[in-house]
DNA sequence: ACATGAATTGAATCCAAGTTCATTTCTTTA
DNA sequence: TAAAGAAATGAACTTGGATTCAATTCATGT
């Protein structure tokens, strides 16, 4: 019997793989899933092609697994403030803001995050996320309802749209070239007013 | 001088290129960019692969072509409700029904022409024919506005707003996997509710 | 019918990444 | 310090598909 690992081996190993994840992270943040090589991340990471194979058995499912950890500390975020205090109404336009500002800050991370297609694995993973992000929503709009604040509607569709609306508006590709940053605030401003009247409002002029 | 163009030899050219055009969009409502190879393409276009780049010079602007093709074709039936008789209101939830009936009738193609990313070539042609798709919802907004059925708002941010709404629920791989097809026509009413207030609302309480 | 030029064919070539693996470097225990 | 087992390395291998091109077929005008 001649080696074991030490603890302190678990843990550099542990530190290596996090820091291949968060290599992922950073270059994906950098140039979206498309221009996302596996030597880049290597590189990224301070490690070589090879060792990343040691720690991940594919592409895909390294891509797949930074996916969902991002998204699901995005999501822990997004489901503290639809947890907090006050009507169904307010929390959801605390949780479209909060993510709106969150988007913007990171747009390209976002956008692959949330739209971006890319390896099966990776695609399942988002899609995931995504029905839990849409969840959340969903949760607001049903307690709005409920509470009366919003008049009824289809919740589960409301979600989505509320979602596809921040995509675009935020961080898709439209959003990409008018202009890099016309006013990050203003345009969550907007955007948040955009999606609450979505599901809040009563029609306008009598029909 | 033994040869020169004959009409009926341009004929057959248009004609072949016409035909390898409508494979792509057939191949690609199938299996969508991902999955259309140029050799899939030239089979369904009952022509050999190399004949492809006699008429094209790369996948990648053969891709284009068909995309810009078929979204202007799309476009202009959009174009053409906007233009009708009526109020901007109206217009404008004929313009959505219209936009979601079609996406929903076909939801590969649909998702592949709006979304789904592919060949540099191919992104840039989808972002202008997505400009000019959020240039009709704009307008109608617009006009909206200006006649007092609409509340003032951010009507660049609306329009993408609506298209995200539309891509998300109906087409989009949230919509994909809530069952294959739960009812097109009440997918389509709920969703042109949803946009419809979205734009047209004013608060359902007062604040 | 023949000569000439164009179009078509599809197998061979090329290329960009993802993945592997023989070699080297590091850690541990005796 | 040496032996033994892991982990890291990065150049070589593999592969899926786009692209090319020499050989072939087709059209035209004399």
């Amino acid at each position: 019997m001649a080696y074991r690992h030490t603890e302190r081996v678990q843990e550099q190993l542990q530190d290596k793989r996090d820091r291949i994840l968060q290599a992922v992270r950073s270059v994906v943040g950098d140039v979206g899933f498309r221009g996302a090589q596996v030597a880049t991340v290597a590189e990224a990471a301070g490690v070589a092609t090879g060792t990343v194979y040691r720690h991940f058995p594919s592409k895909g499912e390294l891509f797949a697994e930074a996916l969902t950890l991002n998204a699901g500390h995005e999501l822990a975020v997004l489901a503290a403030v639809a947890r907090s205090e006050g009507t169904a109404m307010d929390r959801l336009a605390d949780a479209v803001r909060v993510f709106a500002l969150r988007a913007v800050r990171a747009r390209r991370l976002a956008w692959a995050m949330i739209a971006e297609p890319a390896e099966p694995e990776v695609d399942a993973a988002r899609l995931a996320s995504r029905r839990a992000f849409a969840d959340v929503f969903e949760g607001l709009i049903t307690d709005g309802i409920a509470a009366g604040d919003f008049p009824p509607q289809n919740a589960r569709l409301a979600a989505a749209g509320l979602i596809g609306a921040l995509t675009e508006g935020l961080i898709g590709p439209l959003a990409q070239d008018a202009g890099p940053q016309p006013d990050a605030a203003a345009l969550a401003r907007d955007v948040t007013a955009f999606c609450l009247q979505a599901v809040s409002a009563r029609p306008y002029k009598e029909s």
